[in-house]
DNA sequence: AACATACTTGAACAATTGTTCAAATATGGT
DNA sequence: ACCATATTTGAACAATTGTTCAAGTATGTT
């Protein structure tokens, strides 16, 4: 049996390659979770949730928090909720966010402590 | 005194606005915050990660698990590499990574359980 | 109905991203 | 010294991103 591919001896010897390859997700679930993970990717995004980690907030509010420009939030509003990161409701005029669930706070929290004991 | 600028009612009304404010880390922590979390925000570096989850692997091995060319592989790896979300170590011809501490694996676990919950 | 406030949206733009390909570097074996 | 293997690197490219600006929708007030 010839091998058309040209790949490394550590990968014929060690048979933890399969292992590797069948313990891993299918490409559709690990494409979702790049998506959902690629919204922390970004500065304004990351100050957006940290602020609603702290309180619900509408539009406008977190416009006056952030700095940022009231159209800027609600583009980057939009992607955290196409995301299912923040969910809002609807109290008038304004649109009141706020984190989804725990378990986006707790990935904020886990990255930050990254960030501090790798110094 | 006069507002120069235009801003919501909520704001003017709700003082959590300047606690939310003053609870901000700087923007300096909350750009590294994102620089390291823009590294999961991919589904090659997603699949990688992944695979480094269960089994410290060299670069070629990395290549055969997830099917990216050698090079695509070693361009990824740099990137985790600098944010220090991976180490590695020589052993003669191969370089052997695998994840740099428990907070990427952790950050990994919640976001599949995000996932697996929100539907 | 007319107006002001709060928010969202679409187009445009520069900036950044991930891959490929070819060339370079590093190590070990002969 | 030479060759093969393993990995890294740089340039190039299409594709995607985040912001701004202008125009739109939605709600409440008069």
């Amino acid at each position: 049996m010839v091998k058309s591919a040209p790949v490394c001896k550590s990968e014929s010897i060690g048979e933890y390659v399969e292992d590797v390859i069948s313990s891993l997700p299918p490409d559709e679930r690990i494409i979702e979770l790049s998506e959902f993970l690629e919204a922390f990717g970004d500065s304004s995004r990351i100050k957006i949730l940290l602020a609603l980690s702290k309180h619900e907030l509408c539009t406008c509010d977190i416009s006056a928090i952030t700095g940022l420009s009231v159209s800027a939030v609600s583009h980057q509003l939009r992607v955290l909720r196409d995301k299912k990161i923040v969910k809002y409701r609807r109290d008038g005029r304004n649109v009141f966010y706020s984190l989804d669930d725990e378990h986006v706070a707790a990935i904020l929290e886990t990255a930050m402590k990254h960030i501090r004991e790798r110094r």
